[in-house]
Formats: structure tokens, sequence, C-alpha cells
DNA sequence: ATAACAGTTGAACAATCGTTCAATTGTTAT
DNA sequence: ATAACAATTGAACGATTGTTCAACTGTTAT
């Protein structure tokens, strides 16, 4: 008999049913696929950058270059990824292209994030 | 003149002030790595399932490597990089670890993504 | 003692990621 | 026309990441 009387791995009668159980209960692979991947654009500094940048108002390419400190090539590359994930939207006037945030979601996300790591 | 009266870029006035101004109203450089480091911890689908699963109840490294396919050494090594985070917590049980949920945001947090991409 | 199992760990590997660089598109101004 | 600028793009590079593998620790049972 085990030192307490919670449960341990090769109690074979806890065991299956706690596995069938919860594989039963798991979102399926796509959504957790999904779910990673949306994560996965906030897990990158500079976009997150971008993403607070753009969340003061509507503001073109070479300025969030400037306010971050980095080229505009490495801006735009990210500014792809966030499009792609349809969290800006952008505006074309003349040479220029202004972003805008495209979902309010996102400012949510971000806030409850932040709650977290001030603790 | 620009075809239309909006801001664009190199109208100097108003691009040094929009550049100053953001800058001064962003969150220092230390919170925006912290964030993007909380959410790397999401941005995979492996961290995300283990989650799941520990969130239907306390489980031990087997079951959880069982439920997702996975060998019990590469569910370890995510689940270290949970417990740093601080997301998971363990407690010792004979031979076994059994694992729960350390925090109520990242409930939360899950399902405003979860909100997100179902649209 | 020793065998079996749960879990952790470090090194190694391929795969993915972000920035740089150079080239390109399209618009505005001379 | 042509020069200047905003922005995008693809290839290349080094850096980071997740899994595998083998070795290891610690606990339980024979």
């Amino acid at each position: 008999m085990p030192k307490n009387d919670l449960p341990v791995c090769h109690d074979r009668e806890v065991h299956g049913e706690v596995v069938d159980r919860i594989r039963a209960e798991m979102p399926d692979t796509a959504t957790l696929y999904e779910l990673s991947d949306f994560f996965k654009i906030f897990g990158d500094s500079t976009r997150v950058s971008i993403l607070f940048v753009i969340d003061r108002g509507e503001i073109c390419v070479c300025d969030i270059a400037e306010i971050l400190g980095m080229t505009k090539s490495a801006v735009s590359h990210q500014l792809k990824i966030l499009r792609q994930a349809k969290l800006i939207s952008y505006r074309k006037s003349g040479k220029n292209v202004f972003y805008t945030l495209a979902d309010d979601h996102v400012k949510d996300i971000v806030e409850k994030a932040l709650e977290h790591i001030k603790e």
C-alpha cells in the first residue's frame, strides 16, 4: 500500500480512467495549435512593442521604426506577421502606410498578462 | 501639399512630436521583455496542452505523457519551463510528482485567446 | 541487495525565428 | 525624366527552441 491514500500512477484502476477522461475533455489538436500560434505572436518583444506603439494611435512605419530604434525593414517584417494574424489593419496614404489595432481582445489579453507579471 | 490633410511622415512638426510623445508613453524595456517572455511560454502547443491537462486536476508526469502521447522526458523538459514561469506547482508523493495549476490568471488569459481565435 | 519504475537532466540534433542586407515597388517632388 | 523617400520583400546569417537519447537520482517492492 502507498504511504498515503492519494492516487498513484500505476494504480491502474485510477490511472486508465483518468487518462481516458482527460483525453476526451481536451480541446482538439487544431484548436491547441491555433491557440499556441496566437500566443507565439506576442512572444517577441519587438512585436509587443509595435502593438503598444500602434495602440497609442494610427502611425506610419517609419515613425514606429524611429520610436523603437530599428530599421524600417525589421519593423516591416514584423508588421507582416501582425497583419497575417489580423491583429492590425492598415491604410495607405501617399508614400506612407498607417497602421491601427484591429482587435479589442488584444488590449484585454495584454492587460491580463501585465497583471500576472506584476506579482 | 499631400493629397489629404492627414499626418505624413516627413511633416516634421507632427513627426517629431508623435515620436517623442509615444516614446515617453511606452512601458520600459524590462516590462516589454517580461511581457513577451511570459507569452513565449504559451507559444508552444505542447505547453498549452500540458496546461489544459493540469487544469483538469492534479496529475502525475507519466499520465500527462500518456495523454499527450509523448515521452516523459519531453514532458518533463516542458514542465520545468512552466515551473520556472511559476504557472504550475508540484507535490512529490513516493515515486510520483503531481502537478497543479499555480495561477488563476492562466485560465483568464487562455479564455480571452480562445474568444479571439473563434472569430 | 537488487530490480523496476517515476522523474529529471545535459548534450546533440534539426527546425524555426528575427535581423540584416541588398534589391525592388510605388509615390511625390524637382 | 529623375531623384528622393516610404515601404516591402527574399535570401542569408546567427541565435534560439523543442525533442530525442542516454545517463542519472530517488523511491518502492521483491
